[in-house]
RNA sequence: GCCCGGGUGGUGGAAUCGGCAGACACGGAGGACUCAAAAUCCUCUGCCCGAGAGGGCGUGCGGGUUCAAGUCCCGCCCCGGGCACCA
């Protein structure tokens, strides 16, 4: 007797799916079906057989092998990019594609730090096991070219680039970086070199260099002792873990000059394909204003600030310094000055006092709160005064933390009349206001920014009065360089780049310290520096009083900190860099290790290089670069800053890494809150009447957002492998809207997808038996037009990235399949080929039941006959003033005089006429006739 | 506050060039098959009025341009993301 509960035995379900995943997934293992071979070196065999072919490098951006694995919002990207790559493939490109592992950081140090595992262990850990989750997709990636930023191979070259960067200067004659031997052979012709001591010799070449050190402020906490990260500081400006006081210090500084590639950063953006968003987010970043800098005659000297509106010159009527700015104890009277108003005192009996007490509440200040917006302003007079250059008035000079020690000069001159900031603290200050651009008509607000002629501006030689703020700019910037008081000037708002960081799992750098306490480099050749075994990760606490040096871990081992080495003029000791380099650093070049992993000779080799970054006629780089948009500013800046550097010295060929760039959308998920603001699983949330919600007979809040496990609303791929196979979960991620948009995730959604593979399965086979159910006969004319269609969208869409109207198409011919309720062979074959980029474990077990040799992944696109695309007749739509009122049956030739006389003629219009003429007839052939009336 | 996205049926979304709003899917209703159910297949499913034929309304809100607006322009509202008190 037959159980009636039994599905038929080859019903495309989750245990089929899974089965023959397993299957082919291990048949493209041992095939190779996605390795692809480079020009030249180890990984070029089978190089012969692609070389004429149009090559694409389709490239995501690398994840961080988390502790805590995927959810379902973390493939989106990478399966976008899988289908596309396999699309690519499929109409002839010579596709490279893989994935690696971004993986120094600060949570597997933490967790060294906690339980003394070493992080190189659970680093490894998680990357297994994001490995396997990930192999489950089914991803068509060559896994020879997977990385990892912390294999001591991958380090190894890491550092060699920083040493590239290290050994180079930055020309600015020919707005390139340049070996440091050619300033050094420049600098030995200037005259006084050959009196300098070797030492000084050294300290001169390098202050030039693009990697130097410099003093920078860090978060010392001597409680955890260790260096924090801003966003381990808490808005109290105490530490995150343990609570306790953080403070801002000094520390010398591994720093890369960045800023010296502005302007190239900002110009080369225009030549990009990337989204205007990112690029408009660059742009802001970088900030290049332009103006000029004024020099103040003061007691404690010449104060220089810098100001986009040098045409305002006449209306400063103060100036501001940062709180840090070295000239403020100069400044600083013993006494209040004649013309000290009340308010300028902040009730403080001496300048001094005043001054003091400002600098250690500004102190306490977080970055944040400081540039909080709509705070009140504050700040207190210095008691010193300087002289307006213009006017040749004396002007008091305040201190006030809106103005910022790392932007410009520190100081500003301040107008009120024409700066928003400025006018409030004149108004809070009782500051002198002097208009000096004319506001127009009716003007109420405060300080106006706009354009309009300048008045009070007249000074015996010098008058702007009556010029437009560009002319007014001009003019005044010429008259400050002619009187040696300042000149025309561009500032930035990018700073260089903070490189060293206090920590242990990082790239420690490849510099020793001479007895002199100067930076030597190490030769290439004692490449990789690795890391130093250490049993005890966590930092030693100290006293909060306690100001001695922050030691970074790798200090820990006194042996590997301490070194006899022959660098040259014999075997001497030398003292290690203890810093390490920042999870930056491997993130901006991988996507070059991945074109030759296994090179030991060079990073990249020159050839493999140029043939996958080559240029199509652009600025060439991968073809497309696909990651979220959190990463806009940092990592694709400083990636490009290392690129053209790389490009200057000709390490590598194009000016620029990443040609195009898509941002995919986030995942987010709907997460439940209950009365006492608690998360319940999400998964046993029901809906409610009225569009409520409830869980365990409660009602609960939703609350939309992303997915985590905090929030109770993670769903992991592992679940949805279990329940319906990779395949569908690949389709219902591309099915659910634009990539590059956000969308929650619901589950109950998933089963269109899975049935949509479900019936495309169960068109082509005989889910009894397992046969190809498909006739030998050519198609009828409809499946015909709907295959061709249907190929040629389909086609479009891949191309595009549109995958969600791509998974609709193939529903569209799927359902004629199955209404027709006859498969030929041709449409079963297409639909194989079409599935094969979207569904790719289904669509090699239909290709290899329909009787064809794997891979399906191999084969060509399928081209849709253009004659089949052609419709016989199209619906002409009749409208009476803009209103839909017939349809009409009519050939693609139709003529616009045809068309109207038809839809005149059309009894719906006849009627609404009523015997009288149209006013007007628009004729829009073959597809719209608009009556007036 | 500023900058960037977005707002279309009960839900996710489609409409790529200013020309039929709502493709496709989820959910829902009904039917076929079945002893019954599951699965599958078929039909319907924006809202309102109407027995029906049909009519009216409809893409966050208010205006405008146009023969014609989800799409273009102006002014608002709401949601999401980003940020720099940048002189």
């Amino acid at each position: 007797m037959s159980d009636p509960h039994v599905a038929p035995k080859a019903r495309y379900d989750a245990a089929l799916a899974g089965e023959l995943e397993a299957d082919w997934q291990a048949w493209w293992e041992q095939d190779g079906t996605w390795e692809v071979p480079n020009p030249s070196g180890p990984l070029s065999q089978g190089w012969a057989e692609v070389a004429g072919r149009p090559k694409a490098y389709v490239l995501d951006m690398f994840p961080y092998p988390s502790g805590a694995g995927l959810h379902v919002g973390h493939p989106l990207g990478y399966i976008g990019t899988d289908v596309y790559g396999r699309y690519l493939r499929m109409t002839g490109c010579n596709v490279i594609h893989t994935i690696g592992y971004d993986a120094f950081g600060l949570p597997a140090e933490q967790y060294a730090v906690e339980t003394g595992q070493h992080p190189r262990v659970t680093t490894e850990a998680n990357i297994a096991n994001m490995r396997r989750q990930l192999k489950r997709l089914g991803l068509a990636h060559d896994h020879r070219r997977a990385v990892a930023t912390t294999d001591v191979a991958y380090v190894r070259w890491t550092q060699w680039i920083f040493l590239q960067i290290y050994n180079s200067w930055f020309d600015p004659e020919q707005h390139r970086a340049r070996p440091i031997a050619q300033l050094e052979a420049k600098l030995a012709a200037e005259p006084g070199w050959a009196e300098l001591s070797e030492a000084d010799r050294r300290r001169r070449v390098d202050g030039h260099r693009l990697a130097y050190r410099a003093n920078a402020l860090v978060n010392w906490c001597p409680g955890l002792g260790t260096v924090l990260a801003n966003e381990e500081v808490t808005v109290e400006g105490r530490s995150d873990r343990g609570n306790f006081p953080v403070y801002r210090r000094p520390l010398t500084q591994w720093t890369l000059r960045i800023t010296a590639y502005a302007d190239r950063l900002l110009a080369d953006l225009d030549t990009l394909d990337w989204p205007e968003p990112v690029k408009l987010m660059q742009r802001n970043w970088i900030g290049r204003s332009t103006g000029a800098t004024v020099a103040f005659a003061s007691p404690a000297g010449p104060i220089e600030v810098f100001t986009t509106r040098p045409d305002t010159l006449f209306g400063a009527t103060f100036m501001v310094l940062a709180p840090e700015h070295p000239l403020v104890d100069e400044l600083v009277a013993d006494a209040w000055p004649d013309g000290t108003r009340a308010a300028w005192t902040g009730g403080h009996a001496t300048p001094a006092e005043a001054v003091a007490a400002y600098r250690a509440a500004a102190s306490h200040t977080t970055d944040q709160d400081r540039m909080s917006d709509q705070r009140t302003k504050t700040g207190v007079f210095t008691g010193g005064w300087a002289t307006n250059p213009t006017t040749g008035g004396p002007i008091p000079v305040f201190v006030a933390d809106y103005v910022l020690m790392g932007y410009g000069t520190g100081a500003i001159m301040a107008v009120p009349a024409q700066d928003e900031r400025d006018w409030a603290f004149a108004e809070a200050y009782d500051l002198d206001i002097v208009r000096t651009v004319q506001p127009p008509e009716g003007w109420e607000g405060g300080a106006f920014t706009g354009d309009g002629p300048a008045v009070n501006s007249t000074r015996t030689a010098l008058s702007l009065d009556g010029m437009g703020v560009d002319e007014a700019k001009a003019t005044i910037t010429a008259w400050l360089e002619q009187e040696g008081r300042g000149k025309g000037a561009v500032t930035y708002r990018l700073r260089d780049w903070l490189f060293s960081r206090q920590r242990y799992w990082g790239e420690p750098f490849p510099i020793v310290y001479d007895d002199e306490g100067l930076p030597v480099a190490l030769p290439a050749s004692m490449l990789p520096v690795e890391l130093p075994e250490l049993d005890d990760f966590a930092p030693r606490s100290r006293p909060d009083n306690d100001t001695s040096e922050p030691e970074p871990p790798l200090g820990r081992s006194q042996e590997w900190a301490h070194v006899e080495l022959d660098l040259g003029d014999g075997l001497k000791r030398y003292r290690r860099e203890l810093n390490t380099m920042p999870q930056w650093a491997g993130s901006c070049w991988y996507y070059l290790r991945y074109l030759d992993p296994t090179n030991e000779e060079r990073f990249v080799d020159r050839e493999v290089e140029r043939y996958w970054m080559g240029s199509g006629g652009t600025a060439g780089g991968v073809d497309l670069y696909v990651g979220g948009v959190e990463h806009a500013v940092l990592h694709l800046l400083y990636s490009r800053f290392w690129h053209k550097v790389l490009f200057d010295l000709e390490e590598v060929s194009t000016p620029e890494p990443f040609q195009r760039l898509f941002n995919q959308g986030m995942i987010g998920a709907a997460a439940y809150l209950d009365d006492r603001g608690v998360y319940v699983p999400a998964a046993e949330v029901a809906d409610g009447p009225d569009g409520t919600f409830v869980h365990d007979g409660q009602p609960v809040r939703r609350q939309l957002g992303k997915m985590g496990k905090s929030l109770k609303n993670s769903v992991t791929p592992d679940e949805i492998y279990e329940a319906y196979g990779a395949d569908t979960l690949r389709v219902y991620e591309m099915s659910m809207g634009p990539l590059d948009m956000g969308r929650p995730w619901n589950t109950r959604d998933i089963v269109g997808s899975h049935r949509l593979l479900q019936r495309a399965w169960r068109a082509v086979v005989d889910e009894d038996t397992g046969a190809p159910r498909v006739v030998d006969e050519a198609p009828d004319a409809a499946t015909a037009k709907v295959l061709a269609r249907t190929v040629a969208a389909v086609g479009a869409d891949y191309g595009a990235l549109r995958f969600n109207t791509a998974v609709a198409k193939i529903n569209e011919l799927v359902n004629h399949l199955t209404k027709s309720g006859r498969c030929d062979r041709e449409s079963a074959d297409t639909l194989a080929l079409l599935l094969a980029p979207l569904a790719p474990h289904l669509a090699e077990e239909l290709w290899r039941r329909l009787g064809h040799e794997p891979s399906v992944g191999r084969q060509p696109f399928p081209v849709a006959d253009p004659a089949l695309l052609v419709d016989d007749t199209v619906t002409l739509v009749v409208q009476v003033n803009g209103k839909l009122r017939d349809r009409i049956e009519v050939t693609p030739q139709v003529t616009a005089e045809e068309a109207e006389a038809l839809a005149l003629a059309s009894p719906k219009v006849q009627e609404l006429l009523n015997g009288g003429a149209p006013r007007k007839v628009i004729s829009r052939p073959p597809s719209l006739v608009n009556v007036v009336l």
